[in-house]
DNA sequence: ATTCTGACGTGGG
DNA sequence: CCCCACGCCAGAA
């Protein structure tokens, strides 16, 4: 079962352990997870972790800091919701101060 | 088996 | 600064 599951498992770990109240982003976690040129996986691997609870796929935007996966949840602005409620502000999918809630892997786990 | 698309990112013009 | 094209890899038609 570790094939290229093992990629989507290693993906769920980083984003198991963003904090509260901040984000990241798809390149940043395929960077860590050396993978950097396939940020679109990262982003597939949230789709697919969409069975699993304890993925705070929220928390994970692009480079940009746009909320560009907030269709891909329940209701239409679930995602900015969820971000809202962790003290993150939002505005028209943008996420606001972006600079002060990024969570860099790389500084804070490495 | 082939083609296209997609929760991205970077680079060139 | 804005627009376009390419790389990546996995899943769906």
């Amino acid at each position: 079962m570790e094939t290229s599951g093992n990629f989507f498992e290693k993906v769920y770990e980083v984003a198991k352990q963003i904090p509260f109240g901040r984000v990241t982003s798809y390149g940043a976690i395929a960077k860590y997870l050396g993978t950097a040129k396939s940020a679109r996986m990262v982003g597939w691997a949230m789709n697919a972790s969409h069975n699993n609870a304890d993925i705070p796929a929220h928390r994970v935007v692009n480079r940009n800091g746009l909320l560009t996966g907030k269709f891909h949840f329940d209701g239409t602005n679930l995602m900015q919701q969820l971000l809202e409620s962790e003290g993150i502000v939002v505005k028209e999918n943008q996420i606001q101060n972006f600079h002060t809630v990024f969570w860099d892997p790389f500084k804070e786990l490495d």
